[in-house]
DNA sequence: CTGATGATGATTAGTGGC
DNA sequence: GCCACTAATCATCATCAG
């Protein structure tokens, strides 16, 4: 297969038509993928705008302002350049050679976002452009640590917004550190009562009894998919078993590395475990046995992949006082919930939520959450391939339109742990925030014709 | 066949000495 | 600036037991 061909199965397989990634490819040439899906983004709503009544100004002035002008000229200036992917290691800290670069998109320090409960910090203010407001409103999220120019890019897609970027470990006791794009106020938040603790012993008092004093951490680390071996503790335990007390500080060193990659905690003397799926949901803000039912591994599997609830609520907290009768939700990538978790103990109604959600073990949890503890309608869809625009017309005319599209898009090829496909934004499974990218557009473009 | 288990580095950013 | 070092990280795969 060419490589042309490999880029047309691919635009495919993210949603457009073959005449469509035809087309981008003769007008771009020889460029990268997600240039092309910025190519098709564009011609779509410029023609739009242009089959459509022209007296809707806003609508109008929206896509010239984000695509027809900006955009086209910058993907003249970026389609010049080639992209360096990580993979040439000799490569290091080489200057680009045409002088041109990604802007650089730091992850601020202390990564607390625009503000945070309890923070005296400075409040940033940001004024949206009145194009990128709602309706509908929109949050997006996933890893803040992806390689590099995923941020960039990911923000150049959705209009331009500044990410978010925060870590849980502000606001509870272990960390999650996200990058957020959405379009919602920031002023006037609200944390989620009570404040969840913010450190182990507050979380988990009765650790404290087998905690030796030379093991300084007080919050976890990111919950992650996957649990240490029963076989790796056990070298722990036999590692200290055989040294003085206090260990050496080798022994010491050793012991707390693997402590800290696999969020172990004391359960008895020189006896670590990791944490149990009850922990994890309580530290990430679910109700107990949230996903209790399934088993041990898909558990893990499910918690790891989720929001931390306390972080997104604070974010989501604005829309109460705006939508007093309640919401609908599109929930991209739905999970085991977070989002609907956040908005419900937000106390926020939720009249329907169109859940998107292709495994299995996920749907069963939200789908038994939703029918314990709602009332609105929920319809359930596998693959946000099989949403196309006309199902997306046909929902928001059901509706009367979205008040929030949610979802964070895989991060299985963004994510710093995975050994082996971590590919970038084109990967398998994180190319499919292009979808999140075409159906938010869907929804403002139908939305726009209410 | 399905689910549980155990083993498997690299890419980033930050720090501190020189 | 350069280099050694510390540190964190929504994971994947082969294999095994049932």
């Amino acid at each position: 297969m060419s490589e042309k061909d490999e880029k047309i199965k691919s635009l495919v397989d993210m949603g457009f038509s073959e005449d469509e990634a035809n087309m981008a490819i003769t007008r771009c040439g020889d460029v990268d993928l997600w240039e092309l899906v910025d190519s098709i983004s564009a011609s779509r709503i410029t023609e739009d705008s242009h089959s459509r009544n022209l007296s809707d100004h806003q609508i109008t002035d929206r896509c010239f302002d984000s695509f027809g002008g900006r955009k086209k000229a910058r993907l003249m200036e970026e389609s010049k350049k080639k992209r360096n992917r990580y993979g040439g290691r000799a490569q290091g800290n080489q200057p680009s050679l045409d002088g041109s670069h990604d802007e650089p998109m730091p992850l601020p320090n202390p990564m607390v976002g625009f503000n945070l409960p309890g923070y005296l910090q400075p409040s940033v203010t940001r004024i949206l452009p009145k194009q990128d407001t709602g309706p509908p409103f929109f949050y997006y999220e996933n890893v803040a640590q992806a390689p590099k120019g995923v941020w960039a890019t990911i923000s150049r897609f959705l209009y331009d917004i500044q990410p978010e970027f925060v870590d849980s470990k502000h606001l509870c006791a272990t960390a999650r550190k996200r990058g957020y794009i959405h379009n919602l106020p920031i002023e006037n938040r609200s944390p989620l009562l009570p404040m969840p603790p913010k450190t182990i012993f507050e979380a988990f008092p009765h650790y404290k009894k087998w905690w030796p004093s030379w093991d300084l951490r007080t919050q976890l680390n990111c919950l992650r998919t996957n649990v240490a071996s029963a076989k790796l503790t056990e070298r722990i335990g036999r590692a200290l078993a055989s040294s003085d007390s206090p260990p050496a500080r080798s022994v010491q060193k050793y012991v707390m590395n693997e402590c800290r990659k696999g969020n172990l905690v004391w359960i008895g003397k020189n006896k670590v475990a990791p944490l149990e799926p009850e922990e994890m949901e309580y530290l990430l803000g679910f109700p107990k046995d949230h996903t209790r039912g399934l088993g041990i591994t898909e558990r893990y599997k499910s918690l790891g992949n989720t929001f931390q609830v306390d972080t997104v609520a604070y974010h989501l907290s604005v829309l109460k006082v705006m939508f007093p009768n309640g919401v609908n939700v599109l929930s991209l990538f739905t999970g085991i919930g977070g989002g609907e978790v956040a908005l419900h103990r937000l106390g926020i109604h939720m009249k329907a939520v169109v859940s998107v959600e292709i495994r299995k073990a996920n749907k069963r949890i939200f789908r038994g959450w939703w029918d314990q503890t709602q009332t609105g309608t929920l319809i359930e869809i596998d693959d946000v391939k099989s949403l196309t625009d006309d199902r997306i017309v046909s929902f928001v005319s059901r509706f009367g339109g979205f008040d929030l599209v949610i979802g964070g898009s895989p991060c299985n090829n963004l994510a710093g742990c995975n050994r082996y496909n971590r590919d970038g934004l084109e990967g398998e499974q994180s190319a499919l925030f292009y979808h999140y990218f075409r159906i938010l557009n869907a929804v403002k473009s139908a939305m726009a014709r209410m």
